[in-house]
DNA sequence: CCGTTCGGATAGTTCTACTCTCCATTCATG
DNA sequence: CATGAATGGAGAGTAGAACTATCCGAACGG
C-alpha cells in the first residue's frame, strides 16, 4: 500500500508519517521505483505501537525512537528492553541538587531497597526518581507521604512480579521485547489510571461530606 | 525580604519568579510602596511547592495554577482538591476514537469498579485513562498486560486506602488540602519510580541471562 | 495524456516555559 | 544627597518539541 492507505488505516496524517519516517520511527517503505515506495501491514503494525507509545504511554518522540530501535536490535536482551522502556519513560530525572535531604533520601532507598532485598543497579532511573521525590518531601514537610514507603514498593512488588511473569515467553524473540516495552509504558499508564480511581473511591468513602456525597469531583 | 533574597533561597531565577507571579502561581508581595513589594516565609514556601509540583510532579504551569487556586479556596473541600490535582495530573486524555476496542474497554473497567466496589464517578481521570490504556493495549494485542487488570487494582486500592488516611487530619483546612494535592500528584511520581525499581529488580531475576547477571540494562 | 499522488526536503507553525530587555522608580552606600 | 544597583511591571524574544505546509520533479492511473 501507499502512503495515503497507511494514513487511512491509523488514522495518522501523512505528514506526520512523513515526520516519523524522517525521524526514524517508521522504517522506510519498500522501494518499487527510485522514488516510490510501498508498505505493508508491518507498517500498520508499527504506526499504531508509534501512537500507544507517544499518546498513551506519554513518551516523546526521541523516546519511543529509543525504544523502538532496543525491539529491532537483536542484540538486545529482554532485562536490557526493560532498562530502554524505563529510561524512556522516565527521561525527567536531572542532577538533584545534592544537599542534605537529597543524602538521607539516598539512604532512606538504599535500605529500603536491602530491606526488600530487591536488585536494583544504582543508576536505575526510577531508584534516582524515587530519591528525588523522597528529597522533595522532606524539603516540603510531606513526611506522612514519605512514610508509606513501604506499602508502596509491597504493592509494586506485587505489580512487577506478576508483570514481568505474564510478559516472558521464550518465543518470537523481537514479540516478546515489544511485550515489554508496551508492558512497561502502558503498564504504567495503567497504573497511574487505577491509583487515581482508587483515590477517588477512597477519598469519597473516608473524606466526603456525609453519606449523600456522590458530588463530581471534577 | 525583596525578589533577590527570594530568588537566593529557592534557586528560582528572578525572571522565572517574575513570571510565575504573572502567571498567578505566586501571590504578589505586600506592596511597601507604589512600585516595591516585599516577601515572606509563605512566598518561600510556596515557591517550593511549585517547584516541587512542576519538577518532580511534571505538571504543568497551568495544571500548578489549578492545583494551587485549590489550595486557596477556603470553599474547596478536601474530596474536591483530590479531584483538581487528580485533573491537573492526568491532563492527557483526550476524546477517544470510540470504537468497538473503545466500548469493550469500557465494559471491562464498569466490571472491575462493580467487582471492587469502588466508588468512582463516571468523569474521574483516572477511569478515562484506563479506558484509554485498556482499548490500546486490545488494538496492539497486549491481552498479557490487561489481564493484570486485578492485580493493578487489588495494588492500587491498598496504596490509596493508605494514602488518603495518612492525609487526612481535621487540623489546618489549608495544609491539609496542600497535603492531599502533594499526595495526589508527589505519591503518583512516587508510584512510577518504585515501580521501575521492582520491574528492575523481578527482571533481573527473571529474565536476565545468568546468575552473574548484574548487567547494567541502562 | 494529464491531473493526482508520490517521496523527499525545507521551511513554517503552535505551544510551552521560560528569559531578556526596557524603563521609570526606589533603595542603599558613601 | 548623589549615584549606581536593584525593583516591579510589561512586552518581546527564545528554545525545544511536535507537528504541518509548501515545493519539486518523477511516477501512477484512468
Amino acid at each position: 500500500m501507499r502512503v495515503a492507505e497507511l494514513s487511512r488505516r491509523t488514522g495518522v496524517s501523512v505528514a506526520s508519517i512523513k515526520y516519523y519516517l524522517r525521524e526514524g520511527l517508521l522504517p522506510p517503505g519498500e522501494r518499487t521505483s527510485p522514488n516510490q515506495a510501498s508498505y505493508g501491514e508491518d507498517h500498520v503494525r508499527r504506526l499504531r505501537l508509534v501512537r500507544a507509545l507517544i499518546d498513551v504511554g506519554g513518551l516523546s518522540v526521541v523516546g519511543t525512537r529509543d525504544v523502538l530501535a532496543a525491539i529491532d536490535d537483536d542484540g538486545v536482551s529482554l532485562h536490557q528492553a526493560l532498562g530502554r522502556a524505563q529510561d524512556a519513560v522516565m527521561a525527567r530525572v536531572e542532577p538533584t541538587p545534592s544537599d542534605d535531604a537529597a543524602e538521607r533520601a539516598e539512604k532512606t532507598v538504599a535500605e529500603l531497597v536491602a530491606r526488600r532485598g530487591w536488585a536494583v543497579t544504582h543508576g536505575n532511573p526510577g531508584r534516582r526518581a524515587a530519591v528525588d521525590v523522597l528529597a522533595t518531601l522532606e524539603r516540603l514537610g510531606g513526611e506522612r507521604v514519605a512514610g508509606l514507603l513501604d506499602v508502596y514498593a509491597e504493592a509494586m512488588e506485587a505489580v512487577a512480579r506478576h508483570e514481568v511473569t505474564a510478559v516472558v515467553d521464550p518465543g518470537d524473540r523481537e514479540r516478546s521485547v515489544e511485550r515489554v516495552a508496551v508492558g512497561i509504558v502502558l503498564g504504567g499508564a495503567l497504573v497511574a489510571a487505577l491509583r487515581g480511581m482508587a483515590e477517588e473511591s477512597a477519598s469519597a468513602r473516608l473524606l466526603a461530606p456525609g453519606p449523600a456525597a456522590a458530588e463530581d469531583p471534577g
